[in-house]
DNA sequence: GTCTATATATGGATAGAC
DNA sequence: GTCTATCCATATATAGAC
């Protein structure tokens, strides 16, 4: 009964095509050592997914949707404080966990155009902002916050994120952490909490309970 | 009397080939493309630099060097609140002015080890995070900063500047700015100026003078 | 669906004439 | 120093057998 899942298949090309493009970029993996690493024939990857540009493309847009499921999350709590650290908390969890996805996305924006996707990144970060623009928003209308820049502050938020995950190796030795592949532990994965928690508190007036 | 001064067709080699990898990557220019655009015979990227991997690397060697110059100016300061301004003023200019070379720092961040390089530029972001790290600690040993996570902190800065740097796009967007290539103007450049320094301020208890 | 074989293009590098 | 011509490796993509 060894029946072939195809759509388990497709999965797994996908997972590691995204593996390699993180770790090389577009241009420094071929679809041979795709398929080596995937142990499907080469050819596989024109069929299932036509060339090694739709298969790109997919990679991306595969994972390029807003979780709006934990949002539900963040709108429990009632205090626009909380809602905020809920929303960072999502955040550093989304990031630490698709850190080689990120990195995708992140090159993807630094690179001149290879294609329309840009846009659509631009549109799923601006998104992603606007989630957090609006809670500091709506948290300096209500005079819960002081008032600031709310748009850096909200990139302030990502900016930190996504550096710290960007590089393991940097944060090892920028942080002094124990060893090299701690970074991402729960221990230190607190530690960017905490510490995001606070810039925000001192930032927008938000006092400790 | 038309003589080539052939040091400066070298670094205008590089000139081009800097902007052309940090646009495309390094496997996403051919040096076909980089001695049309330099208008120079395939032949004379072997001949100056014996191989594109060595181009590249000339690349990214040349500008790598901190600018220990500026340093004198923020010495001069006598708080170390000054002395941090300072520095971050220095950062922000660095980064404004070198942003298409940063991104190909960046990217080889991200990047599995092309070379050997990637200890070199490690070596490098910790001299320049070591400068905002030390000003602090100092600052809070000398109880002029209250008590933070340093390095996180450090980091912050960093992050803060290079995310804004990344994308002209993505700041156009996020922040709402007048025209699509107004991200750089003095005006912006003082917003993000002026919200680092809130930042830093509330975050370390820096009074307003 | 899966594979081999192949068409075709493009890449980096260099030999050798000038 | 500069250029043309060429070698050779590697890339994507696909036709066609199974």
């Amino acid at each position: 009964m060894e029946e072939i899942k195809t759509p388990d298949k497709r999965e797994y090309i996908l997972d590691v095509a995204e593996r390699l493009f993180a770790e090389h970029g577009f241009e420094g993996v071929s679809i041979r050592e795709i398929s080596k690493a995937a142990a499907i024939n080469i050819a596989m990857v024109s069929y299932y997914f036509g060339s090694k540009e739709k298969l790109y493309e997919e990679v991306v847009e595969r994972k390029l949707i807003i979780s709006n499921l934990l949002l539900s999350e963040i709108d429990k709590h009632e205090k626009y404080a909380d809602k905020l650290f809920a929303t960072v908390d999502v955040f550093i969890n989304r990031l630490f966990e698709n850190r080689q996805f990120q990195n995708i996305i992140f090159r993807e924006l630094t690179i001149q155009h290879r294609s329309g996707m840009t846009d659509t990144i631009l549109a799923q970060l601006h998104k992603n902002f606007s989630l957090l623009i609006e809670i500091i928003q709506k948290g300096v209308k209500n005079k819960e916050f002081k008032k600031v820049d709310i748009e850096l502050t909200a990139m302030t938020v990502i900016a930190v994120i996504k550096t710290y995950t960007t590089s393991e190796r940097m944060a090892y030795r920028i942080l002094h952490l124990e060893n090299a592949h701690s970074a991402f532990d729960v221990k230190y994965k607190n530690r960017l909490r905490k510490h995001l928690r606070e810039i925000l508190s001192n930032h927008l007036g938000i006092e400790e309970k």
